[in-house]
DNA sequence: AGCCGCTTGTGAAGGCACGCACAAAGTTGC
DNA sequence: GCAACTTTGTGCGTGCCTTCACAAGCGGCT
């Protein structure tokens, strides 16, 4: 719509036209969906075989394809084989991207063993820590090195992604690091918001706040559950102003343990 | 404004009214950080210094607030332990939530040993897996069960939110024992999609596709940088209906070999 | 007591994303 | 070679989310 910006011929044919952030998203879902169809021997998949598999509605998965172009097969489908390809072009893997850990504790150790990441481009080549009983070892077979050799190690190496898996307090300094070192792309597993300059992403995985968004959807439905008849008054824009009626909050002081986890960390 | 669709609105006094899930998520990060404002000994906060700490827009952190209520007070901010107890009232946080975490492997392990669930409420208060090195033991002073008993297990201890963290082919299993249960929200790790029924919430963790979506800004990056002026052009809606013209993409058979990885894991 | 400055809460506007529905385009069968 | 069928690609309406901007409310200062 707004912005067809023909695909320049000039340059590349790789056009990476701006993709939607939630596209991308699920366009790695597709494409590890369709390495699995590729497994089982599928040639072709219509979009709304592949939109069943990856629970999404067709139209959006089309949508979603068409961002990085036309290659599907009106009244076929998809070729499994050049569909792969062509997501890997859009979402640069056509590249490697080398990865670096920071923090090898409990949760890095999972992730430096885990190898569903080097199966899919994203080697971690290098880990660090500041534990002395930690650095020196290696696991998986990467030397995991003191975090004060992070700016040279992962210039030397290439590094472009960087994963942060240290407690929260040492997270900003170990992205500071990060960035010091040309590393603009992080992944952070820690409860702090990052401060980073604006050439550099962020993603967070908070798996605290994955469980209260599941927790606020249990309490609605007991809600829901409870209450027979919730619908109706909504049509009553008007009358109330009435305002949470918890005799209890009175502005500041609340009487309840204030601290049912309150100074929790 | 058109029609008010049967938008489940609450009512209740508590008035949970819908919240959006964006929000939701925001949400439980500015309940962490009024957590370590408290400790600091912070009594009140402004949305601007709340906001900024949170790395949000002020506006859009009032916005957000004001679904759960008219806590702050003009002209001064907002009292830290007030909100901080509203938005548990908000979250669900004033019922415990307990987890059952399901595959106690490398990530599993981790999971099971995070102190930090616990003492934000969902304390992980089941552990089950196949393995019979692994069944029977205990991690944490949590026994590990066989999954047969997760359905006995997660009634009697009143389960209401499972994580799974097996493989992915077994993932689909375990997710259907949990809904069989009654357990109605879901946390994945595993990378696959699950099918549920409809009652039933489901969150995934997906680092491979984290790292994807990093991956894209990182090839993203590159191209900017690469070609000397990419953007601009925005502002050029020009030849408009124009269909995709990428010259290279012949409709089908595409030319270089499809396997780039093709079948990987 | 009254004014002033600060901060909240929200109306309104813009943008983004979703999903429907359909024309275009290709395949299969006769 | 044509008709019927299948599936893609996308224009468009709808609703949600974000952001701006400002009136209203509150405390402090004089
Ligand atoms: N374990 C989990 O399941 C889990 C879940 C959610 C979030 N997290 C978060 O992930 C992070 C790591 O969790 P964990 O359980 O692995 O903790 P951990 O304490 O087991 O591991 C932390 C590791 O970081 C290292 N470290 C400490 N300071 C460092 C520094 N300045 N530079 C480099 N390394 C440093 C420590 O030596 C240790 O090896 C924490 O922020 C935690 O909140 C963990
Ligand atoms: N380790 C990581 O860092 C990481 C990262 C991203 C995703 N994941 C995903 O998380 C999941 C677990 O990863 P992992 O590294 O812990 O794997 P793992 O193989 O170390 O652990 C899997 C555990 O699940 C158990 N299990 C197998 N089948 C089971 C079944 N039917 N019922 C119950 N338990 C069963 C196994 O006994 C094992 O203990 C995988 O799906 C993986 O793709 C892991």
């Amino acid at each position: 719509m707004t912005l067809p910006q023909a695909g320049s011929e000039g340059v590349a044919a790789r056009v990476p036209r701006s993709i939607p952030e939630a596209s991308v998203a699920r366009l790695a879902v597709y494409l590890r969906m369709l390495g699995e169809l590729a497994e089982q021997g599928a040639d072709t998949v219509s979009s709304e075989e592949l939109a069943a598999a990856t629970g999404v509605n067709s139209a959006k998965l089309r949508k979603d394809l068409s961002y990085i172009g036309s290659y599907g097969i009106r009244g076929v489908g998809y070729s499994v084989s050049a569909l792969v390809h062509q997501l890997e072009r859009a979402l640069g893997l056509n590249h490697r991207q080398a990865v670096a850990l920071i923090g090898v504790g409990n949760l890095g150790h999972a992730l430096a063993g885990y190898g569903g990441f080097g199966g899919r481009g994203f080697p971690v080549t290098a880990l660090f820590d500041v534990d002395p009983d930690l650095v020196g070892i290696h696991i998986n077979g990467i030397l995991v090195e003191h975090v004060r050799a992070i700016g040279d190690t992962c210039r030397e190496r290439g590094i472009t992604i960087g994963m942060i898996a240290t407690p929260g307090p040492a997270a900003q300094g170990i992205c500071d690091m990060l960035v010091e070192a040309g590393v603009r792309c992080i992944l952070n597993f820690a409860p702090v918001v990052l401060q980073v300059p604006d050439e550099v992403e962020v993603r967070k995985v908070d798996l605290a706040v994955e469980l209260q968004i599941l927790a606020f959807h249990v309490a609605r439905k007991r809600l829901v559950a409870e209450s027979p008849e919730t619908e109706a008054s909504l049509a009553v824009p008007a009358t109330d102003v009435d305002v949470v009626p918890p005799p209890d909050a009175q502005t500041n002081g609340h009487p309840v343990n204030s601290t049912l986890n309150g100074g929790m960390r």
